[in-house]
Parts: C-alpha cells; structure tokens; sequence
DNA sequence: GCATTTTAGTATGTATACATATCAAAACTC
DNA sequence: GAGTTTTGATATGTATACATACTAAAATGC
C-alpha cells in the first residue's frame, strides 16, 4: 500500500519552506495597506542603500545576501520606480554607484515603522519569550551557515 | 547623516528569508551529489503522492502549500521528466488525477534517506536540543499561522 | 608591461510564487 | 431545472533566485 504519511511537511526544509512564504505574504499585505507595493527584497535593498549611500551594485548584493543577477532586476525595478538612482562610477568604469533618490528616502521613512511592526506578526502563536527564542536560534543557525 | 545601520538584516522576515535561501541551496547541492535535479518543491509534490495517489492538482496543491497555478508547472515538469501521470479525473472532467510512474517511486525512494539526512544541516551549529526547540517553535508559528 | 585572472554588470534560461483572467464543469439556489 | 456561484486547470504577467555565459574593465603575476 501506498497511503504512508508523506514526511516532508514534518522536515525542517518544508517548515522554513512554509514561514518564509507566509512572512511574504503578511509583509506584502501590510505593505499594500500602507499604499504600496514595495516586495520584502526592495525594501532590504531601500534600507541598505540608506545605511551605505552610494555603493556599487555588487557591494549591494552582498549586504542583502543576494547574486548579482538577481539584484540587477532589483535595481532595475527601484530605477523606474524612481526610488534611486544609478550611474557609473568614476573610480571603475564597471560598477554602478547606487543611492537613494529623495521619493526613495521618503517612501523608506513611510515604510520603516510599518515593517518594524509587522515583524511580530510573521510568528503568530508564540509568546514574547518563544518570539525571542526564536530569533536567537534563527541567528545563531545562519550565522553558522554563513561562515562556511 | 545617512550611514545608520540598516535595520533589515536583524529582522525575523529577513532571517527567515535567509534561512530559507540557505536550507534550498543544501537542498540543491545534496540532490545533485546524489544524482538527481528534483528542486524540494518537486520533491514534496512526489513525497505528497506517495501518500494519496490518484488526488486531483488541487488536492496536491493544497498538501504542499502551493497555488494551483504553481502546481500546474511543478506538475508539467515532473511528468516530462516521467516520474508522474497525469490524466482527467473519471468522476469530474475539470480535475486532473496524478500519480507516481515507477520511476517516480523509485526516484522517491533513493532520495527519501538523502532528504531526511540533510535536514540536520540546514540548522547548523545548534545543538540537538536548540535543534528540536526550534521545530517545535516554527511548528507552533506555522500552525498558528495557517489556522487564520 | 604584457598576459592571465578576477571582477562588475548584463543576458539568457529554468524554476518557483502568486495575482488575475478565462474556460469548462460541477455545485448550489430558488 | 434554469440561473448563479464555485471550482479545477490553464494562460499571462511580474518578481525573485540562481546557474551559466559573455563583455568590459580592473587587478595580478611574471
């Protein structure tokens, strides 16, 4: 016979699989009801680009954990939002200097205390001791995996 | 002044995001030694199979957690790698029922021991104890989270 | 200082992920 | 039981995510 319990919603891999996709959705949302459509990797890309005004697109990729393929399409998008700005560096003639533009400024101050208090959210059910738990063993698991 | 530290990275969306990126790319490359090219959400959709042969898209969707339009690809692409069958339901003429092709079985039962073994290592560095601690809290939120 | 290697960005192709629209079929309503 | 609503699947369009290949430019090695 043939009708075992599947494993895989019981794996930690289909967990995470499952968080993550709910994270988005909660944060896409929220973010909708605050009027507008900012996705959860724009968004990181705005807040890094506050931080580092003016790094190039590779620097970018790195602070968000991303490839440089994906942040192309990133950075593309935030362009013709008008969210940034884009030009060649004068120091190397193949990177491309990103900074906010004052509307990406703005729409990031707009959004920051919306996703600062959307975060409690993404971890429904858990009390504040379970929610701080869990982000210790969050960090501690991808600082790990990181230093490989 | 702009070079305040960016708030992103320290978020639960954003570690959430990572691990998630993380889990999938040890996902890839233990499937690849062992290998195959089944991506998780391909290997969930045959896992989920094993368990209900004969259940409609929908159905599968649901077990998995994906939209039937996602499911309609992961689906095209599982039977032209002729590990599923796909044919209309019997009972309802809108509905396609799905199962496991001999090669899909056999496909599923070698990477069955693979799966279960790389999920240790997608939370690294956390001691069996954190280990299970954090599945019970990733259970918890999830299901809280799905109950709305 | 020239050849090799590395790096920044883009282009291309595949695979989720999801919203929306559409079609056909089933379920429901009165 | 005809009309409405819901449902299963597909089609289309957008946004990650990543591998691979390519161009141009910078860094390096000798």
């Amino acid at each position: 016979m043939s009708d075992d319990q599947p494993i895989s919603p019981t794996l930690p891999g289909h967990l995470i699989r499952r968080l993550h996709q709910l994270s988005t959705q909660i944060f896409a949302q929220r973010i909708k009801d605050a009027g507008s459509d900012l996705t959860p990797v724009q968004f990181a890309a705005l807040d890094a680009l506050a931080a580092r005004p003016g790094i190039d697109q590779a620097r970018l990729a790195e602070m968000i954990a991303k490839d440089r393929a994906t942040i192309g399409g990133v950075v593309d998008r935030l362009e013709q939002k008008g969210l940034i700005s884009r030009e060649v560096s004068p120091e190397d003639k193949r990177a491309r200097v990103v900074r906010l533009t004052p509307q990406g400024q703005a729409t990031l101050s707009h959004l920051l205390p919306v996703v600062q208090e959307l975060q409690r959210d993404i971890l429904p059910g858990l009390s504040a001791a379970e929610y701080d738990q869990f982000l210790a063993l969050v960090g501690k698991a991808t600082r790990a995996a990181e230093a490989n």
